[in-house]
DNA sequence: CGACTATTACGATCATGGTCGTAGTATTGG
DNA sequence: CCAATACTACGACCATGATCGTAATAGTCG
């Protein structure tokens, strides 16, 4: 067996923060289930597609992750063959403030 | 020429913004026509459907407002033949505290 | 390498909703 | 009443995107 030669492991490609606008991030808001996979990464910090607990896919999950991650919503690092997803809180609270609260409060 | 009987019109049918859920109010505004809409309503105050400097036709501007309105976002009252909208920002900002300044910063 | 798992890419289907035109309603003014 | 204006209701068309199944890719374990 060998030991993890490189903690340092890579991310899934994102935008910048700062150059997303407030219509994207709002139409990648308006869909009830990704407003769930947000309220549950929020609740358990971070997830892979697999182990969310949404009604549909996991092609589709997979779908809903991407449009979260062009958003800016979502982080997803690379392990292995998983992709471990976690939201982007502090970039979230600077770019938009209060938007996150507003979401998981719903 | 009658002198105006009663300045209090009626408004048309809105919901209380307590009983409007996040995904609605994402969803209305998750539309590029109906964010210039609010920004311009932010910007005038108050305006009819047809005053509005939006790139779509008389029709779709009404189908929007009706969605705003439905969403909480507006109120829209009767007065003679027009239908002067304004955002709803008190009720707004009590509901989802900072939504609106995130749109109009935008 | 081969089996298994996690994920994504792709194509197909289908529902939602944005847009328009037309018609209908309501109010004002002549 | 008649005309004009503001708006809405309705139906039609069409682009977008949510969903699925399948296939392809990549890592892990033996």
């Amino acid at each position: 067996m060998m030991v993890s030669m490189d903690v340092t492991m890579g991310t899934l490609p994102q935008p910048e923060l700062s150059e997303v606008d407030v219509a994207t991030v709002l139409a990648a808001l308006a869909d009830p289930v990704r407003l769930s996979i947000v309220r549950e990464l929020h609740r358990v910090g971070e997830s892979t597609c697999t182990a969310l607990d949404v009604p549909v896919k996991a092609s589709t999950v997979s779908h809903h992750m991407h449009a979260l991650r062009e958003a800016g919503i979502v982080t997803t690092r690379i392990a292995g063959t998983t992709r471990p997803s976690r939201l982007r809180t502090a970039d979230l609270e600077k770019r938009f403030p209060g938007l996150l609260n507003i979401v998981l409060a719903g």
